[in-house]
DNA sequence: AAGACGAAAGTGGTTGA
DNA sequence: TCAACAACTTTCGTCTT
């Protein structure tokens, strides 16, 4: 929070379109801008910089500056919730000559601002919730799930939600951030997980990377080696194995065109069987979820490339 | 008996006319 | 919008240990 506060800064308005005074107050107690001589809201909801407590000698001020809950795009008013002051003031505290054009002026922009937003404000409060149930049932760290609850917000803004399903979006959202944060998750993991077929969640992401410019990259399959190994319990020695491999096949251009799971898996056999921790090809199509056969498929062109001798 | 193998047909998504 | 296409899956019979 910012404590230096300089009042009556105003950056953008410094004359009243109307009749062109440059005497303007800014009233932070009602978050306005308004011209001294007709009575013109220029602005509203400026934001007010200074802190809501006022101190009146350095002690206090010392003992009254702390930092609230941090702001948390989890909550759908972010965390932080207006409350209305009810002082003994009036609503027009003071009389304001031409009073009726600002009414209405302000009266309009409210009217206008509360149609769009409610749809929106109940929207996310249902988002959120969703998002709160999957990310749990797929165990993901606060970070990504609030990487999950920025991008849903942005979509809600563009109006991406139209025509679908508002846990269809969620879950595809939690599959961006999930990439975006470098973890990425399978697209049966979260479907299974969500109950959202995996063809809507692909679908929503689809729109959504594009509308959103997220630019998003296609997966590498090094981002699946650490939670696969872990899933398999295989050890350090394989995983960077399996790592070791995935360089040498990317060099010489094995990858592209590729799947990057059904790599992952390939590689993650290979190092087991070399290190000395065999897992089957089928423990490993059941924790990637890529099919034993595209495994083996994978692992034989490794192998022969590479030229990696496996002794089965 | 379990794991690995590979042929063949099927599926879902991308691409380019 | 449609067909061609590549990657991947499913299924299933065979081979190896």
């Amino acid at each position: 929070m910012v404590n230096n506060k300089e009042p009556n800064k105003i950056e953008e308005i410094n004359e009243c379109p109307e009749c062109n005074s440059k005497k303007l107050t800014r009233d932070d107690n009602r978050a306005e801008l308004v011209c001294n001589n007709c009575g013109l809201v220029l602005d509203d909801d400026l934001i007010d910089y200074g802190p809501e407590w006022r101190a009146f000698d350095s002690e206090q001020r010392e003992k009254r500056a702390r930092t609230g809950a941090p702001m948390t795009p989890l909550v759908h008013d972010k965390g932080l919730t207006t409350t209305i002051d009810w002082k003994n003031r009036d609503f027009y505290g003071r009389s304001i000559p031409n009073r009726n054009r600002a009414r209405v002026y302000r009266l309009r922009k409210w009217q206008k601002r509360l149609r769009t937003s409610q749809y929106q404000e109940r929207n996310l409060i249902e988002a959120l919730q969703y998002l709160d149930r999957m990310s749990s049932a797929l165990e993901l760290p606060r970070s990504v799930r609030e990487n999950a609850a920025v991008i849903y917000r942005k979509a809600v803004n563009k109006n991406l939600i139209r025509g679908r399903s508002i846990d269809g979006v969620v879950a595809s959202t939690i599959y961006a951030a999930c990439r975006q944060c470098g973890v990425p998750r399978t697209l049966d993991e979260i479907s299974d997980k969500t109950n959202i077929k995996r063809k809507e969640i692909g679908r929503n992401y689809r729109h959504i990377n594009k509308a959103l410019k997220l630019n998003l990259k296609p997966t590498s399959p090094k981002d699946y080696i650490a939670r696969f190994s872990s899933d398999l319990d295989l050890g350090s020695e394989t995983k960077s194995r399996a790592l070791k491999i995935l360089k040498r096949a990317n060099k010489k251009e094995l990858t592209s065109g590729r799947g990057p799971i059904g790599l992952a898996a390939a590689s993650l056999y290979m190092a087991s069987v070399l290190s000395g921790e065999k897992r089957t090809q089928k423990e490993i199509s059941e924790t990637s979820g890529v099919t034993e056969v595209t495994i083996r498929n994978r692992y034989k062109e490794l192998a022969d490339e590479l030229g990696i001798k496996i002794a089965v």
